[in-house]
DNA sequence: CCATTAATGTACCATTCAGTTAAAATCAAT
DNA sequence: ATTGATTTTAACTGAATGGTACATTAATGG
């Protein structure tokens, strides 16, 4: 018996282990934070090894930052697959608020990530030059039924977009980062179906009655 | 010189030593997090020792829970300084909005447990007693003011207490909490003085609106 | 087919950190 | 005075954990 130390074969396709690493990475911080996460139970979380997510992205904190542009890159993709020119300004903007909250429930894990970050008062986000390239776009479809609105006179003029989407964002988000301790304090039955159907429409009707001109 | 070894002299007063080590313990982890605080920091914050941490607390995770309630109660208390019970509802509504967003302001560090704590998913405030005691406290202000709003006929029925408060809450937390990643994404202008102004009045009207009886 | 570089596996190291131990000193109450 | 609770000091432990050293295999170009 010849005592070759058994060892693998495999193949090389380093995007495929960068794109696998990323995403148990995604997990994980996302799970646990970053200070919580553990490298060892990333790798453990991939179909390769720990030597790897050193040898790629070459510590713990630039695989978070990583992680977390990857993780707006993806969001706001599917963000803009969302088309509202073809309606009227403030039916448009009810189908924003209604796919924004929908989308921010979906993605409980973005929503995580982005608390995290805010805990690190967006240090990392803050380094990303990538961040700021990506995240106008958000803003870009608001001005845009802003700008039909105040046109057609349907939406006043006092009102930024900056400001609708703060009002939506603020009302989306806590919703799902705050479903938790709000849950345990007050009452849960706002996070059951029929209550998210009714914060949702309460959120609809809040940020139109704040774009309407009267 | 017969050598001393010089020990300090002192009082006993538990009562000080813990509540020192509460607030040095809430600085540590309102600003690092559960797994981020270090118990060593969070000794060299107090006047006293490592030691007298675990005499008291057991552990660090005990000691968070306690930060966590303590946290809680003060807030609470000093909400339940608000007397809304002599204005008529509506104006009720706008002080009791008006207080809230500025209240949040005044208070990151809690507003900032009360993220870590939602990252945990609400594991320790759900193992907290007390919690469920002290809270409800918030909403009954608000269900005064709508079972007098419904009375008077200026608040309309088909919106509940907890559904309002989700609304006052979802905007002034989410406008300190993601404060750091919304102005890097967008706009930095929302959080001047002037900005805070603008979102403070935009927050009022919009409760305000989703109240009030057409 | 050989040399070279990129990619991967395995084992290990160094440090950090929550929690402990031990002993003594001091206080407060009886 | 005795006693138990509180505080000081300071070193220590053991596990967890971020990060590396070094060997090995795959692909590539000549």
């Amino acid at each position: 018996m010849t005592e070759t130390p058994t060892r693998k074969k495999w193949k090389q396709d380093p995007e495929a282990v960068q794109a696998n690493i990323l995403a148990a990475a995604a997990e994980e911080f996302a799970e646990h934070g970053l200070t919580g996460a553990r490298v060892d139970e990333i790798a453990a979380r991939t179909r390769t090894s720990k030597r790897m997510i050193y040898y790629y992205f070459g510590d713990k904190e630039s695989l978070y930052r990583q992680v977390l542009e990857e993780a707006y890159r993806k969001v706001r993709s599917e963000e803009a697959a969302l088309d509202l020119t073809s309606l009227p300004p403030l039916d448009a903007l009810r189908k924003l608020v209604e796919f924004t909250f929908d989308h921010h429930r979906a993605n409980e894990n973005f929503i995580r990530l982005v608390m995290i970050e805010n805990v690190h008062k967006g240090k990392h986000l803050a380094e990303s030059p990538l961040i700021a390239r990506v995240n106008p776009s958000a803003i870009e479809r608001i001005e845009d039924i802003c700008a039909r609105g105040q046109k057609d006179g349907s939406i006043r003029s006092d009102v930024s977009p900056h400001e609708l989407h703060w009002l939506i964002s603020a009302a989306s988000f806590f919703n799902v980062s705050n479903r938790f301790s709000f849950g345990i304090s007050f009452n849960k039955t706002l996070f059951t179906h029929d209550g998210q159907q009714k914060l949702r429409e309460l959120t609809c009707k809040a940020v139109i009655e704040a774009a309407r001109k009267p």
